[in-house]
Parts: C-alpha cells; structure tokens; sequence
DNA sequence: CGCGTGACCAGATTTCTCATCCGGTCACGA
DNA sequence: TCGTGACCGGATGAGAAATCTGGTCACGCG
C-alpha cells in the first residue's frame, strides 16, 4: 500500500478495506463461514492488522452492518435536499426498497436473515439494541412530523401505521419464497409498494406542507447518521 | 370406542380422531419430531392403526395441511352467504388474517414455517403442486372477477396487485419477529389490514356490483373446496 | 374370519468422540 | 514502531456408534 504523508488517513483507508473485504465474504458466505484469517487475505493485511481496527471478529462484522444502515440514511437525506417531496412517506418507502436491492447487506439487516448473519441476529440486540431502538423511535418520529402537518393521516393511530408499515416492507422484502416464480420486476414492485402506501397512509391534495417538514426529517436522518458514525467510532481501534 | 351399525362411519370417525391427534402435534412439536407412535397413541389407537388409513407419515400430515385450508374456505363461503359484502377483497384478507389466528396450522401453511412443517415444505410443492398452483389460480380468477365489476381498481396490472397482496397478507403474518415488542391486537391489526387493502386496492362507491360477483366468487370457492376434498379423498385408504 | 395391534427391521437421525478449525494473542523481524 | 502469521485453547466439524422411527405384517382377539 503506498504509503501518504498522513498515517491517519492511511490507518482509515486501510480499516474501509478490511470493512469492504468482510461485507463483501459476508453476503457470499455469511457471518458464520467467514473466518477472519480470509477477511485480512481479501483486505491485503494479515490477521493481526484486522485485530488493531477492530476489538473482535463480531465488532467488525457489527460495524459493516452499520455502515450499510449509515448508506440508506445518506441516500436519503440526499434525495430529500435534491427533491423536497421525498420527504413523502411513499418516497422514502420506495427509496429503501431500492437501495435494498442494491445493497444485500442493508437487506440482511431489515429482514433479520440468519443465514447470512448467522449469531450476529442474536448477538445484535444485547450489543446494539439501543441503536435498533433508535431506529424505532425515528421512524415514530418521522411519522408523527407527517401527521401533524397531514402528509399521513391521522385517522387511525400512530401504532396501527407503524405496524402496518413494518408489515408491508417486510412482505416485500420475504414474499417470493411464497409466491409463485416471477411476478414484477424490482421497478414494478416499488412503484406498486409506493402505490399502496400512498393510497392507504397518505392524504389527498395540497403538498405545500412539505417545505415546512423537510428541515424537521433532515433532523432526524441527521440525528440517526450521528448515532450510526457514534457507533462505528466506538468500535474503532484506529 | 363405541361401535355403531355403520362400520364405515365408524372409520370415518377414528381417521378424523387420527388427524386431529396429528394437527396438534404438529403444532406442538413440528413435523420433524413427531412420530406416527405418538400420533396413534393420542388417538387411542396403535401404530398400524393409523396406516390402514393413510398410505404414510407425509400422506397423513398432507392431509392435516388441506383439511385446515378446507375449513378456511369453507369460513369465506359461510361469510358471503350470510353477507354478500364479505366477498369484497378488503373482506377476504381480513378474514383470512383472523382466522390464522385461530388455527395455527393455517398460519404454518401460508407462511411455510419450516419450524412446524419440516420436510413438508418441500415435497408438499411435489405431491401436492397442482392444488397449490389450484389456489393461485383462484386467487387470480377471484381478482379478475372484482376488477371485471369495478369492486377493485383496474388501473394496476393484475399481476402488481397479486404480489402486492401477497407481499402484505405475508407480512402482517411474519413480520412481528422484526419489529418491538407490542403493536397492535389481532383485531387492530385486522382492521387496520382491511384499511390498506380497502385503500389500496378496492375503488370508492357503490357496491350494487357486489351482487352479481358473489355467485362467481362462490363458484370459485367452491371449485376450491372440491379440490381440496377430492385431494384429501385421494390420500385416504379407509 | 376380519382386523387392530405392537414387535421387528432397515434406514434415518441423534449422540458421542476425536480431529480440525479458527478467534484472538503476541513475539519476532523489517 | 508496527505489521505479521505461528501458536494455543476453545469451538466446530466429521465420522463412528448408538438409538430412533416409518413402515410392515404375523399374531391373537373378538
């Protein structure tokens, strides 16, 4: 590795390569096959080198998964500072069912694969949960700025729209083992989850009320990219 | 047990008991752990007992799995007797979520919990793949129906609305793993369910249309229940 | 004689034992 | 000073041995 004037710089670039190398083994093989012996290989370090970034095998592994939430957050709020209307519930669901289909690690975390996570699903929750917890109060956050301002009605309450949402996201990311082969491509089914959420969470009319919220969603997406880099930075030896 | 002048009833009778012994192991234990043995003697009947009424432990617990989706079909044809209405979509999904609900057995079938159906899961698709071919079908000529009478939107492909509607029914039925603790109660969920489906799927207005779907929609039931039995009768050697 | 039964058997599955792997450590060498 | 890979002890995997279980059918009872 060519070597710069600031050993800082080298020391991050180097950790983003053994971050890269093991998200990459973890979407071929899962956490439970991946050794971290084949990660320092991948990354063009030795073994050891992994073990000064980070504090164990599962503090790496935790980290890429933050990362890839970390990746979700930015497309969004950038999105949002490119289109004010992205702030739309609708938009935002449909963004992450694409950015899912970009990001198989993303996909992992959302749907809890245990195939690909192996123990970290386990491990995760006592390690990180407040983090998970976060991403919750977010979301409710998020949800209750809508409502004021009517982007999402307020008919039925806060808790139902939370679950419902969560239901239906999750149904689109696990229902083909279900259903019959084939169906919509990746397009179609985010214009269709867009539809529904749309139609059943989102009011009829004027959308003027969304320069007022955006300032108030950046906020909170903001707020979530420092608690994930908080985090990232925790585990990090560099 | 206490014999009758009908040898015939008498069978009928004891493979009923016999699969209703073997519904609520499968419940308890899975299909992997319970043994025929154990099937029997819940019954009150030894082991070869209950191979004089079904060819094998798959056969048996084949029959379990369609006599449970039979009872299903049989609760939507009683509805829109009773009320012509419950033949609307949001009507339908909404039944189907309660009843899952109470028969746990439904609910390992629509979602393949391989937890509780084991190796089922994978030879039901080769034993069984035309009835569950049968169920799509229906399910499709039942959209076709309500799109063909304005009772749902006819703006989305049919085929967008099917994954559609599966991706959501798959989602409010697994989705609880992924999300905190809590939420709403089976009939909040029910209703707020019927809410999205009504919203995102059916048109507003008059419902005059509803009864001249109702003898299709029926029919469509009804072809399902002949099947169902025909398939159960097929797997039945008393 | 008809039929319900559970002992039997062979293949399937589980448990146990031993071999190998792998996360984490640190002495060595550049 | 710091990157490295050999080392070590606990974790996991593989294979052998033990046990289980689906399916069969000879037996005995009504």
């Amino acid at each position: 590795m060519r070597k710069t004037a600031d050993p800082r710089a080298d020391r991050r670039r180097r950790a983003e390569r053994i971050l890269d190398a093991a998200g990459e083994l973890l979407v071929s093989w899962g956490y439970r096959r991946v050794t971290v012996d084949e990660v320092a290989r991948r990354a063009g370090v030795g073994k050891g080198t992994v073990y000064l970034h980070f504090e164990t095998k599962e503090a790496l592994f935790l980290t890429v998964l933050m990362r890839s939430q970390l990746a979700l957050a930015e497309r969004f709020l950038d999105d949002i500072r490119r289109d004010p209307e992205a702030v739309l519930l609708s938009r935002i669901v449909a963004t992450a069912f694409r950015w899912v289909h970009e990001d198989p690690i993303l996909r992992a975390v959302l749907i809890g694969d245990t195939e690909t996570l192996g123990t970290l699903s386990r491990s995760a929750p006592d390690v990180a949960g407040d983090i998970l917890d976060e991403r919750w109060r977010v979301v409710d956050a998020y949800l209750d700025v809508l409502r004021e301002h009517g982007l999402v009605r307020a008919d039925e309450s806060r808790e139902a729209q939370r679950h419902a949402l969560g239901a239906i996201i999750t149904g689109y990311l696990t229902a083909d083992a279900l259903m019959p082969p084939g169906g919509p491509d990746v397009e179609g089914r985010a214009a269709m989850l867009a539809h529904v959420v749309r139609a059943a969470f989102e009011t009829p009319g004027d959308r003027a009320a969304v320069h007022t919220v955006v300032p108030r969603v950046v906020a909170l997406y903001q707020h979530m990219l420092d608690r994930l880099r908080q985090e990232i930075g925790r585990r990090d030896l560099s």
